[in-house]
DNA sequence: CATATATCGTAGGGTATCAAACCATAATAA
DNA sequence: TTATTATGGTTTGATACCCTACGATATATG
């Protein structure tokens, strides 16, 4: 636990008797949550999405878009089921994704030769343009949680992250 | 950036003259969402919530819930506002969650008598029980995830996520 | 070749979530 | 006290997401 953890729990609440508990200023113990890194890792990726839209601006921005392009950009000619696989969305999510960026001319598709079911993927140079304005947004929000978490840690961090991704995955699949 | 950051992207995909670049075997590249912590987050969260949830059973087990219970253990009398913001969701993603723990005997709730808009929120003794066979859950699930980032590194993670929360949070309400 | 099985993309159903609108009550200002 | 504003809780509307089912095509198997 290292550093600034406070018990977290003991009493807590003593007969209140003012109606919740502790009453104005937040003072809500999380009990056994605040250790548990799930509960953590959701509240860290809600913020931080939330900090990244805000910065972006919102308009014409949505969840999985900036994931999409990204992953277009890096894999010319992807399918839409493998694009769903790498960005871990189902690929009955992408689809309504993947008609807006159609139409704001981000993307552009066209059927595989060699597969008359599958789509080819692309960024449009407006696409392009567009993923390049949305990664400096997130370079941005990237230099912000360097301050955050501090240089030294931000490698670690990705890694444990990455780690848990592949692990609980594995354990998964292994059902 | 600082360390472990390998240049994910290179040329990836070359004409790929199979339709949907790199074929078999899921080798897509992530292009710089490999080093976005935003995207990394999400992953985790999902994954970790879905590795939960299958040691639970899911049965009568949402999202939510874990979360409602261990804070209403935690600050008896707790209204519904505060739960909402300790836990991280809005008030109104709330109602259906304790309507359904209200359902099912685990919470209980009667209105304060210094404040008649507001509710006192308690556990029951079979919330209780239910919430101690989810902490364990909780725990072994814990346990797993000290395997894969290492006892050491457990308590730096919950450090650095909870300051991402606490950080993030701050810059956004300073609006 | 003919049939069975797997895969790509879309559509529909259901849940979680937030935001905004609302009612009732509280707290504050006039 | 009365009017204004803030707060607790529910309802409604919209979006993102998953899962399942489906049609179309591919691949494998007889």
């Amino acid at each position: 636990m290292s550093a600034n953890t406070p018990p977290a729990k003991s009493k807590a609440a003593k007969a209140d008797a003012k109606a919740g508990s502790s009453k104005r200023g937040g003072a809500v113990s999380l009990g056994s949550l605040r250790n548990f890194i799930g509960f953590q890792l959701r509240r860290a990726q809600d913020v931080s999405f939330e900090a990244f839209a805000r910065r972006v601006g919102s308009a014409d921005f949505g969840p999985g878009h900036f994931a999409a392009l990204s992953v277009i950009h890096a894999n010319p000619d992807i399918n839409q089921v493998r694009l769903s696989r790498a960005t871990g969305r189902d690929k009955s999510t992408l689809t309504p994704v993947i008609k807006n960026l159609l139409k704001r001319g981000f993307v552009q598709r066209h059927r595989s030769k060699t597969d008359s079911r599958a789509y080819c993927l692309n960024l449009t140079p407006k696409g392009e343009h567009h993923l390049q304005k949305l990664a400096m947004h997130a370079e941005a929000h990237d230099r912000r949680l360097d301050q955050i978490v501090g240089d030294i840690h931000k490698g670690l961090l990705i890694h444990l992250l990455e780690r848990i991704v592949t692990e609980l995955e594995h354990d998964l699949h292994r059902t």
